[in-house]
DNA sequence: ATGGCTAAAGCATTTAGA
């Protein structure tokens, strides 16, 4: 089972490159962050004409999340438990019907948080103590799980190419990075560094100043897999050239092949 | 502190991203 991760910038204006990395990608599923487009605008057919089941968890002008399937899914669920006030769209689970087994996939768009200190970096701490919540749940039931998005966040150094111009921002600050050490040392596996080390692997290019051009890039889309979903890993890809294309979106899908 | 760019809402400019 191929399974990827794609904040894709908003879905209208990703039309063209998303099918197209579709077409040459060929994923099983994919969970896509900042569609921005509440769900009856979403355009569905388009990605159903490919094969693909659709379901949306979207919000107008900012944020919503969504799942493309071409297996069955199961029991879907939209919204991060914990807090009914909160109206952003930022989480969705399915179960995943695999040739071998099932696995349950949640698609999360983790909360930027700056400026920090401020009441955003408060709402950035505050869902990561939520999700670290869920993501105790779901390793409870001792089945498949992944966890993939955009978390926001610089998990060290050797992941981003000019640390030191992160220092005070909310992706990279002490608090974020301990928040995000907090759910993975639940037991959750942090499926790149598990096929790769070192520096020089990221997943976001800023638009502005040539960051592209002169790699100056951070990753931050990751997949964490719970222990039975990790055992199946085979293989773990950051599809980087996908931010050379037309209008491409300013992060770049990750993917990972599981036995599953 | 800002932000060289991009997207959305909506029609001029603001908000948000990271």
């Amino acid at each position: 089972m191929k399974l990827a991760t794609f904040n894709i910038n908003g879905i209208k204006a990703r039309a063209e490159a998303l099918p197209r990395w579709l077409n040459a990608a060929r994923p099983d599923v994919v969970c896509l962050q900042e569609i921005k487009s509440v769900d009856d605008a979403f355009p569905r057919e388009v990605f159903e004409g490919m094969g693909y089941r659709v379901e949306t968890h979207g919000q107008k002008s900012f944020n919503g999340v969504a799942i493309l399937s071409r297996l069955p899914l199961e029991d879907v669920t939209r919204g991060l438990p914990g807090d009914p006030e909160d109206e952003q769209a930022r989480w969705i689970e399915a179960t995943v019907i695999g040739d071998k087994g099932a696995i349950r996939v949640c698609g999360l768009y983790l909360p930027n948080g700056n400026p920090a200190p401020g009441p955003k970096y408060d709402y950035k701490l505050a869902w990561m103590d939520r999700m670290q919540s869920r993501a105790a749940e779901l390793l409870a039931t001792e089945e498949p799980v992944a966890m993939i998005g955009d978390y926001n966040v610089i998990p060290q150094p050797e992941d981003a190419a000019k640390p030191e111009a992160w220092v005070e921002d909310a992706l990279f600050l002490p608090e974020s990075r301990a928040a995000f050490r907090r759910i993975l040392h639940l037991g959750f596996t942090d499926a790149f560094r598990a096929c790769h080390q070192g520096p020089g692997h990221y997943t976001f290019w800023d638009y502005q100043a040539n960051a592209w051009e002169r790699n100056n890039g951070i990753r931050i889309d990751h997949l964490l897999l719970s222990p039975q979903a990790a055992d199946r890993l085979t293989d773990c890809q950051i599809d980087r050239m996908v931010r050379a294309g037309d209008k491409p979106s300013d992060h770049v899908p990750v993917w990972v092949e599981l036995d599953i």
